[in-house]
DNA sequence: CACTTATCTGAGTATTTGCTCAATAATTGC
DNA sequence: GCAATTATTGAGCAAATACTCAGATAAGTG
């Protein structure tokens, strides 16, 4: 049934979990659907697969959420949520105290961090689950926060800190992304790459622009 | 029914195309399937849309082909055949007589002409598709030898051949690929983006190492 | 206890979709 | 022309799966 031909006719309400037991059978739901999308991935995740894996019936599962997409948007939603974190805390650091060693130092390390908590959830995240647009969105504007905040601890260091700050995100999660989570295939260790990684970035930032 | 649960039984065999109508047929299915591969994604690829795209019945993809996955198989094929070709070109080049600006300026260009050509099927090929194991490898492999070409092209340049050459390869794979593929957020054009990532990998292949 | 509200159940429905097969048509070789 | 071979058809089967609903059970409230 995959998907709904003329867009969703607005069923029913979903319910508001209030009792304690409700809020444990929204939990179980939650993490069989994340375990399930970890181990299997998008396409084997399927309504009766969870219900079964959390323990309750699927009755139960469409009383808290309108649909699959529903789950997985919490999922998405709480995993974003460490990323912002992240986030937050670099930009309490004081801007002029930091060295641009720290800086490239501090944001190699927080892209390897994220990535390696749950890499197989991760991947299905990311290049399994179809996003929507908005999930979309939100991604690209973590991004763009990420890229403004290492612009401004770049302006002192460099010049031209926004293309800089472009490169070095996309380039810091391109490259963790790929050698923790795609493959299985590199000859040489993580963190001999992200050290190498680092020292890639380093140069780009301190040699003179053209 | 996605999925046969316990291992294909071994149907019945595909037939080869001997007719010039049949050649036909099978060209049909699988322009048809690789339109729909690029506009619709893997999630609308099924075998009755095919059909009708391709304006035959469904009965005669299954002549041809044993199932949806084999369509998916000779897309693949064909479009990893156009990486080796680029890489049989540059292993044809006379290695004595290259800079180590033209070997970077080769490797971004090839890598941005590989990404520029149906980035829609590109992108379903590499993010949509669940590929099977074989098809991992020969991607794998596919990676390992443009890795080891690069390493020889580098040796008499620099130290750590293998190691920068993994760096260089994985870093123009996956920024050509996000810049040129995945998003359509970059405020920065894409042609700005590869002059830059050129002068990174220029900077970091020839810094001493440590 | 009696009553209301919240929660849970799971067999069943509706639909999608991969794939088959018996019948029909076109092409080839003689 | 006439078989034999090759090619095509498409209704329909079987399985998968998102989602519903009527009724059972538990919890809160007076």
């Amino acid at each position: 049934m995959q998907k709904r031909r003329h867009e969703k006719p607005a069923r029913k309400q979903v319910r508001q979990a209030r009792q304690a037991r409700a809020r444990n059978t929204v939990e179980a739901i939650i993490t069989a659907s994340t375990q399930i999308l970890a181990g299997q991935g998008w396409a084997g995740l399927n309504t009766n697969a969870i219900a079964r894996r959390a323990g309750v019936s699927v009755g139960s599962v469409y009383e808290y959420f309108r649909n699959k997409e529903a789950i997985v948007d919490v999922i998405i939603d709480r995993h974003l949520a460490q990323g912002e974190a992240y986030l937050r805390a670099a930009a309490d650091l004081d801007a002029a105290s930091v060295s641009l060693d720290d800086i490239i130092t501090l944001l190699v390390a927080s892209f390897v961090e994220l990535h390696r908590h749950d890499p197989a959830l991760h991947r299905a995240l990311s290049e399994d689950v179809p996003l929507t647009i908005s999930q979309r969105e939100r991604i690209q504007a973590l991004r763009q926060s990420t890229i403004d905040l290492l612009a401004m601890a770049l302006t002192p260091h460099a010049a031209a800190p926004k293309l800089k700050a472009t490169i070095l995100v996309d380039t810091a999660d391109a490259l963790t992304h790929r050698w923790l989570i795609d493959d299985a295939g590199t000859p040489v260790p993580p963190e001999k790459m992200s050290q190498e990684l680092g020292k890639m970035l380093q140069l780009y930032v301190r040699a003179a622009q053209v």
